[in-house]
DNA sequence: TGTATGTATTATACTAAGTAATACAAAGAG
DNA sequence: CTCTTTGTATTACTTAGTATAATACATACA
C-alpha cells in the first residue's frame, strides 16, 4: 500500500502514516498478517527520517493494529480484539463534526450518505 | 453558557474554546445574535490568559460564526452563510473515524444510531 | 472625558515534532 | 562462527505551536 503525505497538512507526518495504515485495514487493502515495509525501508520511500516511522508503528502496535518483531518485521494483526464502539475520544470528535455540519445547514439523511459512503467502502 | 476546560487534553486551550461555542450554536444554548462574554470576561472566568481567549474569537471569526465589534463586543453572528455540507477536512475526519469503528467490529446501525443521538439533540 | 472593548506588539517559557547520527539486541543467512 | 537486517533506544538539535505576561492603541459609548 502506497503511503502518500499531504506535506501542507497540520497532521504529523507520524500521525498521518497511521491514519493512512489504519484505513488501509479497514477498507481491506492490508490483510490480516500481511507484512509492512520496515521503518528504514518506508522512511526511505517517502523521504522522511526513520525514527519518524517508528514512532508511527509504536503507536499501531500500541493501539493493537500491528506486532513488530525484531526479526520478522512489522505485519498488521491476525485478529483485533477491541470492543466494538467509539472510543470516548472519537465519539467527542463526531459530536464536533455533527455540530459544524448542523450550522453549515445540512440535513442528517445527507450526512448519514457521507457515513456509508465511508461505512461500504472496501477495496480487497 | 459555561465553558469547561479539559486541562490534561492534548487538545490546545484556545481550540477547546472554539469547539464548545461551536457546540453552544449548534445545540441552540447560544442562539443567533446573543453576547458572548468579552475577552477578558472569559479569561477570568476560566483562570487563562486573555489572548488565548482573543485567538478563540479570531478562529470563531474567521470561520463566519461570530462578529467582533470594538465596542459592542462579541455576538453569535445572525445568519451563517454557509454552503450546507462537510468540509473537506471534517470529512476526511470522519473517514478515520469510520475505519477505526469498523476495525473495531462496530455495525453501520450502531454507528448511526451515536450520529443521530448528537444530530437531534437540541436544549433551546 | 471616562472607560471598557477588541486588537496589536513584544518578550519569554514550555512542549511537540522532526531530523540526525549512532548504537544495541535479536534472529536468520552464509 | 560471522555478517546482515530487523526494531528499538539514546542523545542532541532545530523548528514551530501554545500559552503567558505586560503593555499599548483605536474605537465608541455613557
Amino acid at each position: 500500500m502506497v503511503i502518500m503525505l499531504q506535506d501542507g497538512s497540520e497532521v504529523p507526518v507520524f500521525r498521518q502514516i497511521r491514519n493512512q495504515i489504519v484505513m488501509g485495514i479497514s477498507d481491506g487493502r492490508l490483510q490480516p498478517g500481511e507484512k509492512l515495509p520496515t521503518v528504514r525501508a518506508l522512511a526511505e520511500e517517502i523521504g522522511i527520517n526513520s525514527m519518524t516511522v517508528n514512532k508511527a508503528y509504536q503507536l499501531l502496535k500500541q493501539e493493537g493494529y500491528i506486532m513488530t518483531d525484531r526479526r520478522n518485521g512489522v505485519r498488521v494483526r491476525e485478529s483485533f480484539r477491541m470492543t466494538p464502539g467509539l472510543s470516548a475520544e472519537n465519539e467527542e470528535k463526531l459530536c464536533q463534526l455533527i455540530s459544524e455540519a448542523r450550522i453549515s445547514g445540512m440535513s442528517r439523511e445527507d450526512f448519514i450518505k457521507i457515513v456509508d459512503k465511508h461505512f461500504l467502502d472496501r477495496r480487497e
